[in-house]
DNA sequence: ATATAACAAGTAAGTATTTACTTTGTTTTT
DNA sequence: AAAAACAAAGTAAATACTTACTTGTTATAT
């Protein structure tokens, strides 16, 4: 009777839904990237983390490529999805560019090992079909972040000769930036700061 | 006799010094990553790359993470080297500034793969050795970098209320960008005005 | 000059371990 | 009773690295 209690104590909180495993697996595999390394990402690693078997990942996932390929089709789903209610937003361009950013920062801060999985992944040639999920993640920054820009040049605050290259250039530098901290221990508070940081010397170079 | 002059100009061939092979066998690295990626990156294929065999590159490296060691290493002593004798010249910091920003450039894309290798090895908290090197590149590219700035400043052609740190986010993104481009399948010629671009960028930004 | 000893550079075929992934069988939920 | 979730114990292939041995180079003694 009591064996019974505890069994079903125990597998209520073991036993989820593939979408929950799903969920656990791809935050274990940025975790693992984080904390230890590319390199000691393995399935064995990702089963203790996630508390599950090596098996079991593999009911939940086909491949571990497949995971990565989740995780990067998250970004796509759910990061890219909030710049464009950022952008379409009734909202100033400064003030949008302003959040633009900081969503940024704080999805990369929240999301830590995203920038080496994508990296990575990006450089890993093989898979076409990553290649084009990559593609299209950049290249949707770069759109969004040029309406934004192309919003305050039309409306004159900003100068009409920038270049989106100039600016998305410098927009590409804050997970560099953010990871440069990580490696180099720097406080956390230093992080919170990159946000306003990187829109100070955004709107230097866009001043009129 | 005819199969003894064979041997003679096979061995001469086949046969190297340490220093040659070492030479190859970080070459072979960097080709792999850029290549294959960091996936591909055995000690299996770097012998098949080198034409050596994998027994053979044990000879001249203890291991394989010493091969990324000495990699790094030699980064700190021609890479940062020379940007050391640009700084330390006597020309105007704009000059030595597009010097810096060019030879990073060219630096980066004779060596393609190397901001890969920097970045993940960077992530891997294990080795404090290779960690403290690491630090020490970035730390030396921020204080040459200063330096020239400062000199700009002093002299009174640019703003004193630049930062440091503004101007180096924006050159630390010039590997990323790079890298983007590759990743973009962008032409090569695109990658040839990074410099440039770079510097115009930091002008408008340094500019009193 | 030439023989020899010492060493450096090479290999093929191992090693144990780790890798991503599978199979089998059980338990739990619906 | 069907489907889904799970663990345990596999699998073959790949991994970094070693071993035992061969071959080439070079400095030294004859």
């Amino acid at each position: 009777m009591k064996l019974y209690f505890c069994k079903q104590i125990l597998t209520y909180i073991m036993r989820q839904k593939t979408e929950i495993r799903q969920e656990q697996i791809k935050q274990a595999v940025l975790d693992i990237i984080y904390t230890d390394g590319l390199k000691s990402l393995s399935t064995r690693a990702l089963a203790i983390r996630t508390g599950i078997s090596e098996g079991t990942i593999f009911r939940h996932f086909a491949s571990k490529q497949d995971i990565a390929i989740a995780i990067i089709r998250d970004v796509q789903n759910e990061f890219i999805e909030i710049l464009r209610t950022i952008v379409l937003s009734k909202k100033s361009p400064v003030d949008r560019l302003h959040e633009f950013l900081c969503t940024t920062v704080h999805y990369l801060q929240v999301h830590k090992g995203i920038t080496l999985l994508l990296f990575t992944e990006a450089s890993h040639n093989n898979d076409d079909a990553m290649k084009q999920h990559l593609k299209q993640i950049f290249n949707s920054q770069k759109v969004l972040m040029s309406k934004i820009i192309y919003d305050g040049v039309s409306s004159g605050i900003w100068d009409e000769k920038v270049t989106i290259e100039d600016a998305l250039m410098l927009y590409m530098s804050i997970p560099v930036s953010l990871n440069m901290d990580i490696i180099m221990n720097s406080e956390e508070y230093m992080v919170n700061s990159y946000c306003d940081k990187t829109l100070d010397i955004l709107l230097k170079m866009l001043h009129n």
